[in-house]
DNA sequence: GTGGTCTAGACCACT
DNA sequence: GTGGTCTAGACCACC
């Protein structure tokens, strides 16, 4: 499904939630899906069950999962972070302007996001 | 100069860094300024010292800073790491996808994009 | 492992760093070996843990250790830094300079590298 | 003459040293030859005349000048410091095994120091 | 005055 | 258990 980066020092239970939630976006996990119990991903991640525990908490929390009591947990429908569109055009904002520092040009920039792939479609 | 958010979960001397990257980046800070002491950074911050001198550490391996032994830190020029450009457009990438995701449109993205202030006209 | 001397000029953690470079070039700490926890090593050394964290850090950001959150530090794989061999070619150049000025042969100097010990071998 | 690094973490005064250890190890300044007054080397570097100062009142101790009273410093003959040429040769050594760790052969090394341009016959 | 090193000891997050 | 952050305060070298 994925792997887990050891040496990366992003902790592994929010490289757990960052995976999940980008299998999510790219749509290679719809709503409805079942996701692995918490014992299975740890085995195939190798890692300890309590982080994956921790990771799901926090994925229903934030309503990406559901759990149905003795069945497993869920993808949820897509949710609505309140804040979260404008978070994301903030770190836009401070990524556009350290291109430019860096020499890239408006234009420059336009064109590579024109290029990004479609994955969108697969919804 | 800036300000220090003690609630905030990103470390102080984090902090630090990020707001010198912004002064830097947005041209309030040019090759050659001098950077306030260690010490009266640290009263204006109302920090240790020694969180202050983390940051300047780490701003100076990263090259956004050189010190010249008793006479203080000073801005360098604008690093050209190899390979920090393309760590960026991949940032930007998977903001796109996500936004995307969350219903905007391509179009609606550039225009937010030129948008972006001309900070870069100071320098 | 290694001792530190107090007396020398050099700084512990310089001193940290230095012994750990040469036990992973003489081939006797090899990828993925885990390295003392920062509290053992500070005890074994009888150093404070902070100067010993601060040589893992350093050790870490120059690419000879990596860190697994929650578990250790561990030598990773021979750091690439380009420029660093001709770095190396240049000292070598300027103490080949120096001992030719003071009276040796470039030959004596070739069979004195000859003798250099196979500590490689071990690989 | 020579010029100072301030961006460079080896103190000024050491690297006054190192320069006129250069200057007449290359032969380019000769037994006998004056050096500039402490006042001039200052201004000539712009750096504080105390930093040249001391860097002088080294120099003369490791014999590398003389002084005349009144009249000024001037080289002295090549000095024999003792076990220089080991800590020298142990220099070597230590570049040596970084170098076969980092992938050359002895051969190239070798190879390398009879390029090593032939400075020594200027003397 | 400047930065740099080191200690002692507290507290936190992750596994 | 692990590493990481931060404070308070001492001491040193360089300019």
């Amino acid at each position: 499904m994925f792997k887990i980066d050891l040496k990366n020092r992003k902790p592994i239970y929010e490289q757990v939630i960052e995976n999940f939630r980008r299998l999510i976006i790219s749509g290679r996990l719809k709503e409805g899906d079942r996701v692995p119990s918490v014992r299975d991903m740890a085995r195939e991640l190798n890692v300890n069950p309590n982080t994956v525990q921790k990771a799901y908490r926090e994925l229903e929390a934030r309503k990406y999962f559901y759990t149905v009591l003795g069945q497993g947990s869920f993808i949820s429908a897509p949710p609505e972070e309140t804040g979260e569109i404008d978070a994301l055009l903030e770190q836009l904002h401070a990524i556009v302007r350290e291109l430019i520092f860096r020499g890239k040009s408006k234009d420059e920039i336009v064109i590579f996001i024109e290029e990004t792939g479609g994955q969108n479609d697969k919804r």
